[in-house]
DNA sequence: GTCTATACAGTGATAGAC
DNA sequence: GTCTATCACTGTATAGAC
């Protein structure tokens, strides 16, 4: 054995080594969820050793909470619908749909989802940061483009926040539950597609102004 | 089955050790999941010692199993909408969609499905037994019901398969999720009742076959 | 700040007496 | 089958050198 220190790869960034203790225990986390990974193994993966995690946060239980904050609020920042045409309705919708299936399907997503819902229990908080960075987020952005809509006069909409949730509600349909149960493969983007095209018809027909 | 007054000397458990092992682990993995549970507090919440749990099981992991196999298939075993009246749509509607949701948002079906999502990359077949004794049976029940109403000509449903998926996926709405994230407290009736409503409102707008 | 080495508690699982 | 006592191991967290 040499005794030459090992230095990772992908190692690039000059962010510090708090920074890539910070990467190496998302990848950690979101592979193997919050019990069945070590310190000693988050250190290993980061290139550093464990006292020098232990010198940038206080606990494991304080790094999870790092990652999964950070990672909430990177992950579903991005969502917008602002750009989308209130007129052209069945498309923004399918579009909408589409979007929507697309970020919370996605491999990254449905990891930081379990494991939130298999610690919530240990970490209540991480619940609400979650949800505000997430769902809530979705919402409101989905129900101001169906109040633009209602006051175009293109669809019949009494209560925006109800129909935001609803229209949501049934994009997800049963397919987020059967990601988060590993009972589906990677996302295919024809299935995908069709499952947003039938939440807009679906949508529609109930909401249409006639 | 002896017909002589034999008294045990305690009525606590009348099925047996092996029975208690498993009524204790229930109750120990719904609480605090499967990694923050020890065969420890499992031995000590049923009354017997370590090493008789392991008579009945090999492992932690094979408890863990039994108890989330035995859960889910009591647990949603009951689900049925057989004796509803598929002339009567809109009633019908509201009562499936308030026996889903006062099923799914049980604190017993909330912890179990926490502890499935949580835990279904080290145990992938539960995600499998889950959704044939949950998910899937709520949908080939309400799908079977929206066939019966399809018949009687009550609405117009081309794909009851979908049909069934939307309408639920419109009754789970956001609160599911909420309660997943422990951001609702216990199932409130009224609450319940209006969800109930709005979902069979909606689904009603949606599918009628005028 | 960062490393090596280690203290200390807790875990799953088993051996042997009864 | 059931118990008590114990093993081998891994985990988090820290002490002390540099």
């Amino acid at each position: 054995m040499s005794a030459t220190a090992r230095v990772p790869a992908h190692d690039e960034m000059p962010a510090g080594k708090a920074e890539s203790v910070l990467a190496a225990a998302e990848q950690c986390f979101l592979a193997s969820g919050f019990g069945a990974v070590s310190m000693d193994a988050i250190a290993r993966a980061a290139g550093v050793s464990k006292a020098t995690v232990y010198a940038h946060f206080a606990s494991k239980e304080a790094l999870f909470g790092a990652v999964v904050t950070r990672l909430s609020e990177r992950r579903f920042g991005g969502f917008s619908v602002d750009a989308l045409d209130p007129r052209a309705v069945e498309a923004s919708l399918t579009t909408i749909a589409q979007r929507f299936l697309e970020l919370i399907l996605s491999p990254e997503a449905i990891a930081l989802n379990r494991i939130i819902i298999g610690e919530i229990t240990r970490f209540p908080v991480l619940g609400e940061v979650f949800w505000a960075a997430g769902p809530e987020r979705t919402r409101a952005q989905t129900e101001a483009f169906l109040g633009r809509v209602a006051e175009a006069g293109a669809l019949a909409v009494p209560d925006a926040r109800l129909a935001a949730e609803q229209f949501l509600a049934l994009a997800r349909g049963e397919i987020h539950l059967r990601h988060l149960l590993r009972l589906d493969g990677d996302i295919d983007a024809a299935t995908v597609g069709g499952a947003a095209r039938h939440t807009a018809a679906t949508f529609l027909r109930a909401f249409s102004s006639g």
